[in-house]
DNA sequence: TTGTAGGCGTTATCAT
DNA sequence: ATGATAACGCCTACAA
């Protein structure tokens, strides 16, 4: 292994010059550098993490607790995760990657061992239990989702509200009177997402605001409960010419069903998907769609924990705008 | 912070018992081990991790280096991540991620560094350049996938050869004579991923051992693209009766298609598909469907790492034997 | 602009 | 069965 002496002795400098050039925490002589560098170069160094961390207080690693539950939408963690990881290193940190299995002792372990210099939460509930832990041995970290209580925390997230406020305005706006709502499965809203539910209320409160009539059904996301979901619906609100879908099991099985009655999209009815716009295209009809930008909210995130670091203080929520995005799964509502 | 100095004063010993306490590297009598282990439950101690990896030599993490790439089906990278990670926790490690834009110079970086004792390589190629660092590095490592020249390397993936065949075998079991598979993007070969390949030589080897007429046709996996495969398919094999889908995309169409084009399943046509359980238990109807043990493949990458870590001898190739799950999509070719 | 030296918290080797 | 102590490789005041 080569260290950091090594370099010094191979440069003929001394072992702190090695470091100030590594660091640039003090001006060298052009010369110097030069030697330094390139004996760098030709022993093939990299400097020693342990020891690092260890004189330096600092890892150089923030953690990224990642939610074990599959009913979110997994690319969606995947695309934030690589933005985190790409972020962080463009900040010289790397990532560790914690499962939520740990528990709030995860982040209680991480921090306190000094394996890392920060926290990333994903998938963060209303009354989440990592959150005393945060507090308590007052950990860097940044949030992604909104807890009940943000006071004294960093937080990014979709504009939940947004999107649904963005969808009624849509519908409303194409001439639709009557919109279902197919939702995630019920349990998400029993333990109080806070994605689904403010989804949910920015969308019935533009509704309310347009006159819209509205009904909302959870979702499981398999054909079945699509079709179980969509036959009451239409059972409910024969009238109902607007699909406002945020569940990505569901959106197959609802155009599959709404062709297998008749329905032409958007002829008929029209669908608008808050979902990934990849997701949206692979569809016939393509669809409208909702989305935010996931890997800015990884950004973000690393950008929120890397300014705690250097005690620069921070905006406390940032909420990260949706985009409408009309393609062909949406029109005019029919006239009757 | 709370070191270990402090719990030993703490617990009235010297630092080496508190440490010996720690890693069970010799025998403490019970009265001293009780002490310690409440003065470290007392104070809340916590191991500083800089410290224990530059003095032991250890730094207690391994790598694990994903794709950027999507064309791969990203919930099988998550839940594969996922179960490495839980995996070396139950070793006492932790995980890094690293992302592939760094190329084979972030192996050399985590291993020079020592920040990682070990590296797992996710979605290896053929001739994969992250494998020169590995072996000049002489790093510790698991691949999943196999590289053309395993010599010396631990690898572990899907026997997708195995899987083909499995298809393959399905499928004449049941009388069926033309057999389309419907794959991955033309990328996807030429690039000569080897999951790709291999599954698709182990089907064409077993189809021809059955005395099947097969036809191969690569698909980006849109709705269009879907469509204009299978058309081109029941253009030139009109007899076509039965289907392999490798392509999480495009199932989901080629179901629409079938049935839009008046062909039921599995009356008239049978599929499988090579793909997650949860993904062909989402259709309708349901699919038959060939699947590996996605969190099997992270347990034995960690565990080949482990072992190589302690410098056990492992089998270099371990190849996961795949299931078929038969589901409602398959069933007798239509008597002509 | 550069060098010297003490210390970071643990592990492991020697003693006892 | 337990203690003292020298590394481990780097960072950073303090000196020059």
């Amino acid at each position: 292994m080569v260290t950091l002496a090594e370099v010094a002795k191979h440069a003929g400098v001394s072992a702190s010059t090695v470091s100030y050039v590594l660091s640039g925490k003090r001006s060298i002589s052009s010369p110097t550098r030069e030697r330094v560098e390139k004996a760098i170069s030709e022993l093939g160094y990299h400097p020693n993490a342990g020891a690092r961390a260890l004189a330096g207080k600092r890892s150089h690693i923030i953690a990224l607790v990642v939610p074990l539950r599959t009913d979110v939408y997994v690319p969606i963690m995947m695309e934030i995760a690589i933005s985190v990881t790409v972020a962080a290193r463009s900040h010289g940190y790397d990532v560790l990657l914690i499962t939520n299995d740990e528990g709030p002792e995860g982040v209680r372990r991480v921090a306190a061992s000094g394996l890392a210099d920060g926290v990333i939460l994903m998938d963060v509930e209303l009354d989440d239990a990592r959150i005393p832990v945060l507090r308590e041995t007052g950990t860097h970290a940044a949030l992604i989702g909104l807890p009940a209580d943000t006071r004294g925390l960093a937080c990014v997230d979709h504009d939940f509200a947004g999107a649904g406020a963005l969808c009624a305005e849509h519908l409303a706006d194409l001439g639709h009177q009557d919109i279902a709502f197919i939702g995630y499965a019920p349990g998400v809203y029993q333990r109080h997402a806070g994605y689904a539910e403010r989804t949910l209320s920015g969308f019935r409160e533009r509704a309310a605001q347009r006159g819209l009539r509205v009904l909302h059904r959870p979702c499981e996301g398999s054909y079945e409960s699509t079709a179980g979901a969509l036959s009451r619906i239409l059972a409910d609100r024969p009238a109902t010419t607007g699909f406002v879908v945020q569940n990505e099991g569901a959106i197959g099985p609802l155009l599959s069903l709404l062709r297998t009655s008749g329905r032409v999209v958007p002829e008929d009815a029209s669908v608008v998907a808050l979902c990934p716009d990849p997701l949206a295209e692979q569809y016939s009809p393509r669809l409208t769609a909702v989305t935010g930008p996931a890997h800015e909210l990884g950004r973000q995130a690393v950008a929120l924990v890397m300014n705690r670091l250097d005690d620069r203080p921070t905006a406390e929520v940032s909420l990260l705008t949706p985009v409408l995005t009309p393609r062909e799964s949406s029109g005019p509502a029919p006239v009757r």
